[in-house]
DNA sequence: ACCTGAACACCGTTCAAGT
DNA sequence: ACCTGAACACCGTTCAAGT
């Protein structure tokens, strides 16, 4: 059962299926064997088949990226509280970095994502901050420290090969590093 | 004039010989050109050759990444401000990475450098702490806090292909993320 | 000990051809 | 429009052999 279609038949293909395909290679084996190659072998299509959902490599990892930007549990804009907001939002684009380690060194490496997902977190970021006082240059200053902080840890807190810290304490860190952050966001925006 | 040496003599590679080397083709010509082939051409040599120097590409780009960290300016452990001192070695860090944009990603991949330079520098950063009063597990953590701020900070300071924000102004921004950072340390470590 | 030639087991991508 | 076979131009690394 090296394939799973008989022969003659089409692959029936589709962007959203290479997708998905592809964050199980992932989830599975690793950042490694995200192949072109591999890939096209779980799907059981040759390599070039690929090209006719895909630019390239990079095109597939960006939408990789941006979509598991979308699991990240954003509150409303206009949540009672605009600074627990933002504590809270920077607290799951943590988790859900974390629970995907071999994609945070390739969201440094592209500098954050690109897609959808990540501009609408972004949006939701400028709304609360702009309702906790920040607006304008200082705004575009605060999204950009408080998405590096976030993506800065966790590319910390993978596992690593000698003896590494909890990650229950890192997960401390990263939280009182960030009330630090959020105190010096709104307090720079009010004065 | 392929070659440099005349057929027959020996090659005469050593270990530095070929960090230096690595250097040069990663500042010339990029991160995606520094590969073990092209490494070797430069050198006029086999590409196998440059095992008998050097474990793996890995190992290689290790070395070269802890050679880089040596060019921070590290201020003395006695310096009399031990909080400038902090802010200097941490803006020193941050202009480093910046002349090397291509190893960033790499930094962050690897979670840091693990050698010799990277280790002094560390030593010096937790010394500096004591005097302001940080130590133990605190200082560890605010150890951790500062790293990955300036180096994810540096990673979102690389030449973009779309309308980047102009590195003068990123400067400034990563000036003021680190007084806060700063501010939350001391005061953390004080209470 | 250090280097070479040749090979192995991979990559991403393109091109011409089939349906 | 979508897929295949074959090829191109690469990788890192190993192995046996020479000096």
């Amino acid at each position: 059962m090296e394939r799973h279609r008989s022969p003659g038949q089409r692959a029936g293909l589709t962007r959203g299926r290479v997708l998905a395909a592809a964050r199980e290679l992932l989830a599975e084996e690793g950042l490694t064997a995200l192949t072109m190659r591999g890939l096209a072998t779980r799907l059981g299509v040759a390599p070039n088949a690929l090209y006719s959902h895909v630019d390239s490599k990079t095109a597939l990892v960006d939408a990789v990226l941006d979509d598991v930007l979308g699991e990240v549990a954003a509150p409303s804009p206009d949540a009672p509280d605009p600074v627990a907001g933002l504590h809270a939002l920077m607290a799951s684009t943590y988790e859900v970095l974390l629970a995907h380690p071999d994609l945070v060194p390739v969201y440094l490496a592209r500098q954050g994502a690109r897609g959808p997902n990540a501009h609408a977190l972004g949006d939701t970021m400028l709304a609360l901050l702009a309702r906790a006082g920040v607006e304008g240059q200082a705004a575009i200053e605060a999204l950009r420290v408080l998405i590096v902080y976030t993506i800065g840890f966790a590319a910390f807190d993978r596992p690593r090969a000698d003896a590494a810290v909890p990650a229950a304490e890192l997960a401390g860190n990263f939280d009182r590093g960030l009330r630090w952050l959020l105190a010096g966001v709104i307090g720079a925006g009010g004065r």
